[in-house]
DNA sequence: CTCTCCCTACGTGAAACACGTAATTCCTTT
DNA sequence: AAAGGAATTACGTGTTTCACGTAGGGAGAG
């Protein structure tokens, strides 16, 4: 038996959703809920499972929400339904906590596959949703890619390996006692490191190493 | 009409896909191929639209074929199928340039739907691959987040924007200037935000930038 | 054999850093 | 109203790092 909450601004696809959801045996729909301003009061009594939170328009004032009520019921896997299709708003809403996101091509069939899975502890993301976040972690990927390695061939392994060094906490001194050579040498490396990447100052110097893997964030 | 070549060291798993293949009016097989040796000389001759690689192990040398594959044909579209569960292995493939990747689970029908989803230019990847990135992705955007505005919260405004400028070019004299105070001023500041956020050297603070996105990498 | 690149190292002046001190202002708490 | 605290401003002093030039020895390429 799984014990859900319903939010829907609009009264009337409320009480759809909570027909259709009492079709199913094993769905115990413990509130139904209209106005956002008594959503945090109705979530107190009892266990509540899954939250159906059906957001017309969502705006950071909607992610605020999520996030609170995420605080507030740590148990409670939320389900965002919205006809968005603002990335930014979508990915907003599953950092806030949101466990699945459902896009507007979901049918009633996706929607109880998402209950089951939220509910079960894992994510679900409908297909719409998936194909957009996926979209844009493969670019982000690639882009991650097209900026690493390219640069970084130029460099000599020694230079790698001091500019390794001093991108993750080792001072020159310290530098040049681990690898038993001059501080001097030290400087020595990193200059040419800066000139042959035509760096101009040493913030550049870590973000090259970090976007070259070569120095952990 | 889509052309395509298909990539298997199995024989008979390569002439089973081959005569899978050929049952949809629309797919011409250009060429079969069992052996990696051959491959890139089989490629040659005709366009190839879309090429179905089957990779039993995928290893690093199968992520630089790919890699070979792409330069040499950019106008073949490369859809990898293979049993690996490695997130690793799968993420350098993309990076290498795969368009599409199918896993164990997939059948002849995703295969057809894979087939036509990359030809007409859109990445494919199948249910667990699918699966498996999002999680990552997801991981990711919640680890990004929570790195997130903890900290920054602390420093005060100024604060924030002697960092913006240091960690985007600007030097302690140029911000002096800029912001009409004393360079000893800008130092103090700095100062004051290395004690309050206890990092023991710039590097960090760079580091500290990046991941607060007040310093642009 | 010459040329180039790499690793090594130093000199020098400028810039940045570490750490302490301190005055003024503004805000909160008592 | 008074006290406390944080923020912004600024300086002193000593250390470290940076920028730029110079330079010798070694390894590999042409």
């Amino acid at each position: 038996m799984i014990n859900i909450g319903i939010f829907n601004e609009h009264r009337l696809s409320l009480e759809g959703t909570c027909r259709l959801l009492l079709e199913n045996k094993e769905f115990n729909v413990l509130f139904t809920c209209d106005e956002r301003a008594g959503l945090r009061e109705k979530m107190k009594p009892g266990p509540v499972h899954v939250l159906l939170l059906t957001m017309h328009e969502i705006s950071i004032n909607s992610v605020n929400i999520i996030v609170q009520l995420c605080i507030e019921n740590p148990k409670t896997r939320i389900l965002v339904m919205s006809l968005t299709d603002s990335e930014e708003i979508i990915l907003k809403t599953i950092k806030a906590g949101a466990k699945g996101f459902l896009g507007p091509e979901s049918s009633y069939r996706d929607l109880v596959e998402a209950i089951y899975t939220i509910r079960s502890g894992h994510d679900y993301f409908s297909k719409s949703i998936t194909q957009l976040l996926l979209n844009r972690y493969i670019k982000n990927l690639k882009e991650d890619d097209n900026s690493t390695e390219n640069d970084l061939s130029s460099l000599s392994a020694r230079q790698v390996e001091i500019l390794k060094f001093w991108g993750n906490g080792f001072s020159n001194q310290e530098i040049a006692e681990k690898l038993f050579i001059s501080i001097r040498t030290v400087e020595s490396h990193k200059n040419h490191i800066m000139q042959k990447l035509n760096l101009k100052n040493t913030v550049d110097l870590v973000k090259f190493g970090i976007k070259n893997n070569i120095i952990e964030i």
